[in-house]
DNA sequence: TTGTACGCGTTATCAA
DNA sequence: TTGATAACGCGTACAA
């Protein structure tokens, strides 16, 4: 192992050293075939030199090879972590690259030039937004792809399951019969899965109890913001917002203002877990997301199916202390 | 754009769409001399297809390549992630090929095999512990290598100035003239900048003030356990946690049982702002931290020093809400 | 079973 | 200024 380090042995090198060509080495690594004898020998040069092929040369031969673009909205979070965990999980032979977009469009666009430019074998793309241009770098593109996030109809894809998300949030929000209820959403043109999906079924549970909705943003501090206001012109005694992070800013907000509502998030965050109250959430398992994620790449790139593929995962409701009876 | 990914475009097609040599489109493309005449007919091609080379080829010829391998404990942490931004940051033509480690040394070990046997140009290592095989896999290496988190003598490294960090702390606590002090560390065997370094300071400021330390984990259900079994035996006025997941941990423990001691955490975290009340920590700042350990490995890659570069990064004490006279 | 020879896309050397 | 040619390390027809 050491020494393989310090300078790259090649096939060459353990040809010569083994007397024999370098054509019987490569059927030695290939699984040709090889007699008893010369693979002996050679097995005990691969060992103490620990020889390693060179990608490069093997993926400029084979035109192709087992780098894998994962680009990814951010890294700072439980959900995009777990789905990368996931993909390790399964992974054996691939190498991922990540690239970080840091929640933005035009990143995204140039991480697709990036990774083509950088001949990867496939790309992952884990996004809560595609732009046109986004769409159309991904339809010209002759690699295997598949994303996650959003349900677009014209790629092979992973989604959540936030309709039916919405409609067991919605079922368990009518069994606490709020009075008043406010919603903290996103706006839809920014995350679709989110804003619109997640919500149908919560406002259809909604349609005989008070309600207001507000569009807030992902980040923390605008949140802490838009909630105040609301909650500061009358109170509420549910708050359900469009992620965990969003609830958190609101329970800041509400106990600035000594309100102590019922809390409903979704995502599978520290926050459920380290806030007080814990949090009552939907949870999706990001984990066997990313494993599913793989799953299907490896399918698109290796068989190369006609139909789009979509699959879908479910998630389940976690609940915890933020909705019981009392929580002051 | 869209062209160059369908099939791609060599240097042998261009240079025989322009009637002229390959090496000759070569030249074009590395600065070489050509004439005006033929420039302007290669521009044209390669304007039409969008020619890009072939990274695997180029690396192959040029034995070299601008792949840097960053390995990570973890990447569900602002702190790691902030500093995967200040790489991005300040680079321009690197790849970074990420891996994530989940806090198991024998990963980091399996990963700098793999990353030498990918051919990258040089690693840059975010660690917190360091064993005497990751050293030798380390050493033994032709790489550039620059490490993050740990004062090793023989590496190139960036750290925090974790000892500063606990003096700092110390002066804090003796303004704060505590009757009581609980100290939630880390085993220093597993990281010994923040178990050893960072509780020096501290713990000289406690000579006069009785004090209690216990050695917990970096998980937060252990750090409940393990602060909650101290706490329900005797009360604290002051908890000092080695991170700031550790002071949530005794957080949660303290007001189950009614306790409303003051706390101080270490790091910059999503916690210090979501938790009731926001925490006092010491903050270092990750993202210029992660510029520094690229403008280091940069210089190291590209200048080869005969001395081991240290560089040091200093910190600061954000002062909160839970170390305010009244937190309850 | 083994070896020779060639090509993958690129850069570099050397003549022309 | 140009172009033919070799070389990087590997895999693979094809021939022996």
């Amino acid at each position: 192992m050491i020494n393989s380090m310090n300078k790259k042995v090649t096939i060459n090198d353990i040809a010569s050293m083994a007397n024999v060509a370098k054509s019987t080495v490569s059927r030695y690594l290939n699984g040709g075939s090889v007699s008893e004898h010369t693979r002996l020998k050679i097995d005990r040069i691969v060992e103490k030199y620990n020889y390693t092929p060179n990608t490069f040369a093997q993926s400029l031969k084979q035109q192709t090879n087992h780098t894998v673009g994962v680009i990814v909205p951010r890294l700072d979070s439980i959900a995009q972590s777990d789905m990368l965990r996931g993909l390790d999980e399964l992974n054996k032979e691939d190498t991922f690259l990540i690239i970080n977009t840091y929640q933005d469009s035009n990143r995204v666009l140039a991480a697709i030039e990036k990774l083509h430019s950088q001949n990867v074998g496939g790309i992952i793309l884990l996004t809560a937004n595609l732009t046109d241009e986004i769409r159309q770098a991904l339809t010209s593109s002759p690699l295997p792809i598949v994303i996650q996030g959003q349900d677009e109809p014209n790629f092979h894809r992973v989604i959540m399951n936030d309709i039916e998300a919405g409609l067991i949030v919605g079922q368990y929000i009518k069994t606490l019969s709020p009075q008043r209820v406010l919603l903290l959403n996103v706006d839809s043109n920014i995350d679709y899965a989110v804003g619109h999906d997640r919500f149908l079924g919560i406002k259809e549970s909604l349609t005989h109890i008070p309600h207001q909705e507000i569009i807030t943003d992902f980040k923390l501090h605008l949140t802490k913001k838009d909630s105040y206001k609301a909650m500061s012109k009358q109170q509420f005694d549910l708050v359900v917002g469009a992620t965990d992070r969003i609830v958190v800013g609101a329970m800041q907000s509400a106990f600035a203002l000594k309100q102590h509502p019922k809390f409903i998030g979704f995502g599978q965050s520290f926050f459920s877990e380290t806030v007080s109250p814990n949090l009552t959430s939907f949870e999706f398992d990001f984990f066997e997301t990313g494993k599913a994620l793989y799953r299907l790449f490896v399918k698109v790139r290796d068989h190369k199916p006609k139909t789009v593929q979509r699959q879908v995962i479910n998630g389940q409701l976690i609940i915890r202390e933020s909705t019981k009876k009392s929580n002051h």
